[in-house]
DNA sequence: AACGTACCCTGCCGGC
DNA sequence: TGCCGGCAGGGTACGT
């Protein structure tokens, strides 16, 4: 569900609901999981920042408090009847909804940030000026792997999906099946043109919320995102540059859609 | 090292 | 109508 954009909308969203509140409580509905919270309650919360995918809640005492949202999870304002933990602030309450379970918290001194999984080999934002198209390329160049495969790598840039990949390959006009070291400079310029355009958008729009309305807003309302995506689960439906009917493969295991005219 | 596959979970949808 | 397989935005573990 959540990619990057769903993620910066959840964060902006929450910031003004929580900055300088106390979390007085976190109660958990699921006994299995997202158990290592206990060093989060009664810290403030100072502020919010993210990092590919990852949010993270930064807490009084150099503390930070790491959500990855996974497949399906994502916070909420009212209790949901896939409510896992239960973040009890002063002055409101705040539900981490997730019916797959595959989303994970960790509360952690900052200075050991580096022990959740990935954290610390995230590859740069899509706006930091080291993502450079030069960069881009190189990482390219050194693989024989699909290039959609390279884009989910989280450890070349961080922050893309199965969505978004899929929407900036067919703004660069590139196959996603195309081998990474067979891509040429033009390609990799504009594919590192397409990735922050895209991205921003998405935000702008509040995400994508798709059919089964699993990704929403704290507040309950949708993304409008869908409405906007050329190529992503539209399998048949007409390129909207070309009208060729879209096409899906699999590329490591994930559906891929791109329109075979528009992108070589 | 790099790559593909299976797996972790739950819910929904289409086909029969 | 009911059942069943397939599929879903994430990442990890393990095999080759």
């Amino acid at each position: 569900m959540p990619e990057l954009p769903e993620v910066e909308v959840t964060r902006r969203a929450l910031l003004p609901l929580v900055r300088g509140r106390r979390i007085e409580r976190i109660v958990h509905a699921d006994p299995g999981r997202y158990r290592d919270t206990a060093q989060a309650e009664g810290r403030r919360v100072l502020g919010i920042g993210r990092r590919g995918k990852f949010l993270l809640f930064e807490l009084e005492g150099a503390w930070l408090l790491v959500v990855h949202l996974g497949m399906s999870g994502g916070f909420r304002l009212a209790k949901t009847p896939h409510t896992r933990v239960v973040f009890e602030l002063e002055d409101r309450t705040l539900y981490f909804h997730d019916p797959r379970r595959f989303g994970r918290i960790w509360a952690i001194p900052e200075a050991e940030r580096c022990r959740v999984p990935l954290l610390c080999r995230l590859g740069p934002e899509p706006w930091d000026p080291a993502f450079t198209p030069e960069y881009l390329w190189r990482r390219l160049k050194a693989s024989r792997r699909p290039v959609k495969a390279i884009l989910l790598d989280q450890t070349v840039v961080a922050g893309l999906g199965n969505i978004y990949a899929d929407e900036a390959l067919f703004r660069a006009g590139v196959r996603p099946t195309r081998r990474g070291h067979r891509i040429r400079r033009a390609e990799a310029e504009r594919l590192h043109g397409a990735i922050p355009r895209v991205l921003e958008e998405a935000i702008q729009a509040g995400g994508s919320t798709l059919k089964d309305q699993s990704y929403r807003r704290p507040d309950d309302r949708i993304g409008y995102f869908q409405l906007k995506l050329s190529v992503y689960g539209r399998e048949g439906e007409p390129c909207p540059v070309c009208g060729t009917p879209i096409r899906r493969t699999v590329i490591q295991g994930r559906s891929a859609y791109y329109c075979p005219r528009c992108q070589r």
